[in-house]
DNA sequence: AACCCGGGGTT
DNA sequence: AACCCAGGGTT
């Protein structure tokens, strides 16, 4: 209880001001905690305004195309989070009359809520005390009460959990969760935090034993990958280019790309000459090759490296189902595209 | 339990 | 280069 009490009273002063922090309207908290997911608030808070503005209501929402949602998302990444936002839009607009599940239990089975989400929605959408662990809990507990286990073994899942679930103020679990969040965030950081000014620097454990900067303990992932793409920015001679959506389990799923060339290592203009003859698009065409960009641009995702060619391939008739060029910006592409199509002058 | 899924930022 | 982020889903 003491714990609480110090940490709503640092709450009280240092919180940041937000806009989800001004409703408890389930549609604003939801949208604001699945935008927020591995992401932080200064790279999310433009999201979060732009899908108030385009969908100011989960009716809205559920009655948008994927195409515009995965759009609107383009360049936040974890694009799974986008489909099932959609997803679960159309579920609560269509099959719950447009109205969230108000307990944990039930929160839980929307597409794209998980222990986390559920919890948080329950607690500051409907004041019920279940207590939220992301990775700023992890660390506050982890540290206050100098805790081994890695946060991210099923051990430590539960074990942090339970934890958390003894200690959420049950009077007011909405701002017990969002305080302990804050506090990680803003406080009690990863790197270099300042312990000096902390309300617990009496109390924690591992700043008292000098284990600040031990804890918390996570596994170690398994290193990233090298691949080796290589785009085909076709331009036809009405400057019309090629655009395809991926499909299937990888990365960028449903979004649109250059018509890609994966290899296992980086190839030259030989090879890959060759293999564009090949490429069913070029099929009774010929074509001029370049190089756009002479050194591989390294698009670094967590566990994948990206060794990237964009290649130009000029054509000399007109390419079936091209698109033109002012319509290229309407597809939502991963940021690796994006960022090409802003610099290639088409 | 292990692995996959992005992009931006800090150290 | 390693680590972090208001995690969730699949295998």
């Amino acid at each position: 209880m003491i714990f609480s009490k110090t940490l709503n009273n640092w709450y009280s002063i240092n919180k940041r001001d937000l806009p989800w922090r001004q409703t408890k309207d389930p549609y604003y908290i939801w949208l604001s905690e699945i935008i927020l997911q591995q992401t932080q608030v200064a790279q999310g808070l433009p999201y979060y305004v732009r899908f108030t503005e385009e969908f100011p209501s989960v009716f809205h929402l559920a009655n948008a195309q994927e195409s515009e949602v995965l759009k609107l998302w383009q360049g936040l990444g974890y694009y799974s989070r986008a489909r099932n936002l959609h997803t679960t839009a159309k579920h609560v607009a269509n099959q719950l009359n447009g109205e969230f599940p108000n307990n944990y239990k039930d929160l839980l089975k929307l597409k794209g809520i998980g222990d986390y989400t559920a919890s948080a929605m329950a607690s500051i959408c409907f004041n019920k005390p279940e207590a939220v662990v992301d990775g700023n809990v992890y660390r506050v507990l982890a540290r206050y009460f100098s805790i081994d286990t890695p946060i991210n073994s099923s051990k430590g899942v539960k074990e942090f959990k339970q934890l958390a679930q003894e200690l959420i103020n049950k009077k007011d679990p909405a701002t017990f969760n969002q305080a302990i969040m804050e506090f990680g965030a803003t406080q009690c950081k990863p790197q270099s935090p300042d312990c000096t000014i902390c309300p617990f620097v009496k109390s924690c454990i591992a700043f008292n034993t000098n284990r600040i900067n031990e804890l918390p303990v996570k596994i170690k992932s398994a290193k990233a990958k090298k691949k080796y793409f290589n785009f085909l920015v076709f331009v036809d001679n009405n400057e019309r280019t090629i655009l395809e959506q991926r499909h299937g389990k990888g990365i960028w799923q449903n979004l649109y790309q250059f018509p890609l060339i994966e290899t296992s290592k980086s190839c030259d203009f030989k090879t890959l000459n060759n293999l564009a003859k090949k490429h069913s698009l070029l099929n009774g065409h010929t074509f001029e090759l370049s190089l756009y960009n002479d050194q591989d641009i390294v698009h670094k995702l967590s566990h994948q490296h990206l060794h990237t060619k964009f290649w130009i391939v000029k054509v000399n008739n007109a390419l079936p189902n091209a698109i033109p060029k002012n319509e290229i910006h309407t597809y939502a592409v991963p940021i690796l595209i994006g960022n090409f199509i802003e610099s290639f002058n088409f």
